[in-house]
DNA sequence: TTGACAGCGCATCTGG
DNA sequence: CCAGATGCGG
DNA sequence: GTCAA
C-alpha cells in the first residue's frame, strides 16, 4: 500500500498522521523503537551499568530533577515491572481449602484410581483437590464428573479393572476419563482446563486425534471398550460441561473494544483528501505519479515469505557507515526483512484463520501489541518473530517442549504457548492489562512524544490522567499535539486501499521526481504541498519539520 | 551471564 | 549561543 | 523476548 516509488535519492517522505500504537488484534507490524531503557527498567534488573552501549544511557541510574523538587531515581519496581520481571517462579502453595472464589473444582466429583488414598502421593493430590473444592468419592457413582487415573495405569488395565473387579457396568455419564495431571494442572492455572487435551489422555487411551479411526487400534483395546468405549476418552463435553458448573465468568475478554470514535465524517464531508491531495500533487508540477508503479516493478523487492527467523540476514556489512552512493532500496542486507508490512505478511490474513495455531498466534499478538505498547522494543521483536515462526508452523504445538523446538521460541514464550493451549488464555497478559500502574503509563505511553523515559517518569510523580499531565507538567509542542490528538492518533486509519490489507496506523507518500539527484527542490514541492493542505485545513499539526536542505521528512497530523 | 537485536532524523535537554 | 546527549518515532 | 558468544 504504501507507495514506494523506488526513484534513486531525492525522495521526501511525508507521513500524515502519525500513528499511535495500535490498540488491537487487527494490529499490524510495525517497528518499534529503540529505547533500551525500557528494557532494562521493565525488567527490574539490577542498575548494573551498562558500560559499553555507549549510545544508551542507564535509566536505573537516571537521576531526574523533579520539576516540583527534589530529585528521584528512576526505577520501576511494580507493574508493567513485576509482569516483565522474571518472577516467573510459579509458586504452589499448599493451601487449605482455598478461598471459595477460588474453588474452581466445585461443583465436581472426582473418581480416583486406584480409589484409595494409600499412595501418599495420590492421598495429597485427592488433599488438594478437595481443597479446591472437589468432592471425592470412591464409588462409581453416577454424579462422577471426572475419573482421574494414576499415570501408572494404562487404559487397559482401567478397563479390566473396571469391569472384573468393579464390575461396572456403564460409566457415569457424565463421567470423563483423565490422568492424574490434570486435577494439578487445574489447580495450576486456577481454572478448569480443557481435558480433552491430549496430554491429559489416559495411557493408552485413544486420544483426540486419532479418535476416529477405529480401524487403527488393537482389536483388543477396541473390543474392551465395548460398552464404556465411547465416552471414554472421547471427551467431548467434557470441558464446557465442566465449565459450565464452574460458571464461565472466566473466559476472558481481553481484548477491550478500541472505541471506533473516529471522525471519518471529515474524511467523509472532504470529498477526499488523499484524492485531493494527489490532485494537487499532479497539477503541481509533472510529477510522475503514475510512472512510478511502473518503473517500480521490476526490482520488486524478495518475495513475502520468508519472515520470522529469516531476520537473521547477518551479512551486516562490516561497518555501519552509510554510503551516500545511490544504493538501491535500503540497505544491502534484509533491509526489509521483517514482515513489518501488512502487505508483506499477507494482510488479508489468510495465514492466520486457517493455521491450526491460529488462536496462539493471536494471543501471542496481543503480547506483542502489550509491549509494543509500553514501548519495550525488543520484546516486542522477539514475539513478533515467534509468531513468524508459528505461523509457518503448520502442524499444531500444544506443549511447551514442541514449541521450544522452533527457532525464535524460548523457554517463556514456548511455556506460554503451552498456557494459551492449556487456558485458552494468559493470566500475565490479563494482569498485565489490569494493573493500575501499567494502565496509566500506558495511557501516557500512548500520547505521541511520550516514551517509556517521560511516561514512566509522569507515572511514577504520581500523575494519572491526561488531565493532571496537562495541569502540572511540562510538555513538549509534540505532546500537547499529542494529548490534544489523543484520541485521534490512538485510531487507526481505516481508508480502503489501506481497509483491503487491515488498517493502517497512518498514511506514508513517498514524493520523487526523476532526474533530481537532491532533495532540494523536492522540498521546495514539499513545502508548498504542505502548505496548501495546511491552508486547506487537512493538515492540523505538525510534528516533524524537515530541517537544512538536505532532507527528507515532514510529520504531522491531518 | 551478558550484549545485540539498524540506524537515523528531528526535538528537546544539558552543560559549557 | 552552540555542541553533545538523550528521547522519541517509524 | 531469543540467541549467540
Amino acid at each position: 500500500m504504501q507507495r514506494n516509488h523506488s526513484a534513486p535519492q531525492p525522495s521526501v517522505s511525508v507521513s500524515v498522521k502519525p500513528n499511535k500504537p495500535l490498540t488491537r488484534k487487527t494490529s499490524l507490524l510495525r517497528y518499534d523503537t529503540s529505547t533500551p531503557p525500557s528494557e532494562s527498567s521493565f525488567t527490574g534488573k539490577t542498575p548494573s551499568v551498562l558500560p559499553s552501549s555507549s549510545q544508551r544511557p542507564n535509566p536505573e541510574r537516571r537521576v531526574v530533577s523533579d520539576p516540583t523538587g527534589g530529585s528521584l531515581v528512576l526505577k520501576n519496581s511494580t507493574g508493567i515491572a513485576s509482569m516483565l520481571q522474571k518472577n516467573q517462579k510459579r509458586k504452589r502453595e499448599a493451601i487449605k481449602l482455598v478461598p471459595e472464589d477460588q474453588q474452581i473444582f466445585r461443583g465436581l466429583d472426582f473418581f480416583y484410581l486406584p480409589a484409595d488414598d494409600k499412595n501418599p502421593k495420590r492421598k495429597m493430590r485427592i488433599t488438594k483437590a478437595k481443597e479446591y473444592g472437589a468432592k471425592w468419592t470412591t464409588e462409581l457413582e453416577d454424579d462422577v464428573t471426572h475419573i482421574v487415573v494414576d499415570n501408572s495405569l494404562t487404559y487397559e488395565h482401567i478397563m479390566k479393572y473396571l469391569k472384573e473387579t468393579l464390575k461396572v457396568q456403564a460409566l457415569p455419564k457424565r463421567a470423563i476419563f483423565v490422568n492424574e495431571d490434570y486435577p494439578i494442572d487445574c489447580i495450576a492455572f486456577r481454572r478448569i482446563l480443557d481435558a480433552k487435551q491430549d496430554k491429559y489422555a489416559v495411557k493408552g487411551a485413544v486420544t483426540e486425534s486419532e479418535e476416529k479411526p477405529a480401524s487403527q487400534r488393537s482389536p483388543q483395546a477396541a473390543q474392551d471398550e465395548e460398552d464404556i468405549s465411547r465416552r471414554t476418552p472421547p471427551r467431548e463435553d467434557s470441558a464446557s460441561q465442566a465449565r459450565d458448573v464452574e460458571g464461565e465468568e472466566e473466559t476472558q475478554e481481553i481484548s477491550q473494544n478500541p472505541s471506533p470514535a473516529r471522525n471519518f465524517q471529515r474524511e467523509m464531508g472532504f470529498n477526499d483528501p488523499l484524492a485531493e491531495m494527489i490532485e494537487f500533487v499532479q497539477t503541481k508540477k509533472h510529477l510522475p505519479l503514475d510512472d512510478e508503479e511502473n518503473e517500480e516493478r521490476p526490482s520488486s523487492r524478495d518475495s513475502m515469505q520468508d519472515p520470522g527467523d529469516s531476520d537473521d540476514s547477518r551479512e551486516r556489512s562490516p561497518s555501519p557507515v552509510r554510503k551516500p552512493s545511490k544504493k538501491k532500496h535500503r540497505g544491502p542486507k534484509g533491509s526489509f526483512n521483517q514482515n513489518n508490512f501488512s502487505c508483506m505478511t499477507g494482510g488479508t490474513g489468510e495465514t492466520t484463520s486457517s493455521n491450526p495455531n491460529a488462536r496462539t498466534i493471536e494471543i501471542l499478538q496481543e503480547m506483542g501489541d502489550f509491549y509494543e505498547q509500553v514501548k519495550d522494543q525488543w520484546r516486542t521483536r522477539a514475539y513478533r518473530m515467534a509468531i513468524g515462526t508459528l505461523k509457518k508452523t503448520t502442524n499444531k504445538i500444544r506443549t511447551a517442549e514442541e514449541a521450544q523446538e522452533l527457532p525464535k521460541i524460548g523457554k517463556r514464550i514456548a511455556d506460554k504457548i503451552e498456557e494459551i493451549v492449556l487456558t485458552d488464555g494468559l493470566r500475565r497478559l490479563e494482569f498485565a492489562k489490569q494493573d493500575p500502574t501499567d494502565r496509566v503509563l500506558q495511557k501516557f505511553l500512548k500520547i505521541y512524544g511520550v516514551g517509556p523515559s517521560q511516561g514512566l517518569r509522569w507515572a511514577q510523580q504520581g500523575h494519572k490522567t491526561l488531565e493532571d499531565l496537562k495541569a502540572n507538567v511540562n510538555l513538549t509542542a509534540n505532546q500537547k499535539i499529542g494529548i490534544a490528538h489523543y484520541d485521534d492518533f490512538d485510531t487507526r486509519i481505516p481508508r480502503e486501499e489501506v481497509t483491503a490489507l487491515a488498517s493502517s496506523g497512518d498514511i506514508d507518500f513517498l514524493i520523487t521526481k526523476p532526474s533530481t539527484t537532491t532533495t532540494t527542490p523536492l522540498l521546495t514541492f514539499l513545502d508548498d504541498l504542505v502548505r496548501h493542505l495546511t491552508s486547506t485545513g487537512f493538515l492540523v499539526a505538525a510534528l516533524a519539520v524537515p530541517r537544512g536542505d538536505s532532507s527528507s521528512k515532514w510529520h504531522g497530523a491531518c
